[in-house]
DNA sequence: CTCTCGTTCGTACGCCGTAAGGTTCCCATA
DNA sequence: TATGGGAACCTTACGGCGTACGAACGAGAG
């Protein structure tokens, strides 16, 4: 029953999936993807919480919404970039552009993880990296092996276990020094690998060469089963 | 200030934190991560939540917990089994007897990928995998690799993008068949390779024919940089 | 018997997602 | 120009979550 006093009607921004979308995204970008709440997404768009349930489902669809945009940003930069000639090229270009992607989008990976429905978007993708298979040479079955093989990797992240949440307290002794006689491989591999480089980095040591090592292990393999 | 009527005081079953990880992971088993909540787990104790916070510092530590157990149960595992000859071997074996753990417990992977503290009992898995590749004459370098390449395949899973929610609802014309058109491989495919084995499957799909493919093409691939 | 202190419980707060229903505004039609 | 319908938006409220705080309990020490 309360009367709005004020009266200078700016006109109202519309609201679309689409800019909300790109608004969830934008707020993942900045603040990490825990702010990404009804609430939170709304006030970006000066603009209450319910009223972004009249453009996306819940939730869940939201989220649908933000992978949509990270595909669609792929796909955006691969049509800048020539075509080289060959499955393995093809692929290689395809997939490290999708990490470009997931680089600038850190919370990507997990978003993508957690996904439950199918996305036609998505689809699309992973449709396009089994074309480039197809048409080099892959029968349906290598291809269908390969995917899995694949995995994420087809989209530029690989699943990396402990990645130290950087904000978290030192915590007690549970440092890898303090456990030395309990882990001796791992500290001695630790002291020779270095792992410091913070640049280019998805995570803890998932660096551009870790992960271009491990997807080009997985491509000799198939290459070595496609030719006779 | 209300006085509790029955005087009837049975024994208070003594709590602990590792009575309280074996409820969350019980508990998890029969009805889902999602009912893993500090109430849920409390109350199949039969005790307050709040109690729970004198024998866990928080619900994070609680998930830690029960990535303590699987751990343990892989190594229980291990033990009975008789160790054979060759890197290659060994580290298949321990990866399968890891595997047979996340089928016991499917919540057990988005679990373990959640965790950003690292886990004692992890790393000295973690550290076995890698010694087993050190004894196997990798380089601390190789081996390195090795690990980043393996990802979370050395804990028996494996990324699955897209596992539809069976308790989902039908939902509108997203199905497959409904764009075929806009994913001509993969229908092709996926009328050539049935996906139909819905037993021993971790997620859509991902059955042990497909994690061994995938195993196997990365342990092929080690097999060749190792030797000389 | 009383004191002490670790364990347990009751209550409450501030988040979250979202159901239900009221209000405002634009625009097609009369 | 007046009006009525419908979409877009807001207000309020509910239940569930993790957990901070302080009171109540109960076993062992003096």
């Amino acid at each position: 029953m309360t009367v709005t006093e004020s009266d200078e009607h700016l006109p109202r921004a519309p609201l679309s999936p689409e800019r909300i979308a790109l608004a969830a995204v934008a707020l993942a970008d900045e603040e990490g993807i825990g702010a990404v709440t009804m609430r939170g997404v709304a006030e970006r768009l000066s603009v209450e919480a319910m009223s972004l349930y009249h453009h996306v489902k819940n939730k869940d669809a939201l989220l649908d919404g933000m992978v949509d945009v990270i595909i669609e940003e792929i796909t955006a930069e691969l049509v800048g970039i020539e075509h080289p000639p060959g499955w393995r090229e093809q692929l290689r270009t395809r997939i490290l552009t999708a990490r470009r992607a997931m680089l600038r989008h850190p919370w990507a990976p997990s978003v993508i993880e957690t996904r439950t429905r199918i996305n036609p978007k998505l689809l699309i993708y992973f449709d396009a990296v089994l074309g480039t298979m197809v048409e080099g040479g892959f029968s349906y079955d290598l291809a269908h092996h390969a995917m899995h093989a694949l995995g994420s990797r087809a989209l530029g992240f690989n699943q990396e276990l402990f990645v130290p949440d950087d904000s978290a307290p030192p915590d007690e002794g549970t440092s890898l020094s303090d456990m030395a006689d309990l882990v001796p491989n791992l500290v001695g591999m630790l002291t020779e690998v270095a792992h410091d480089d913070p640049d280019s980095t998805l995570g803890w040591c998932d660096d551009q060469t870790e992960f271009e090592f491990g997807l080009d292990l997985l491509l000799d393999g198939l290459e070595r089963k496609v030719a006779p």
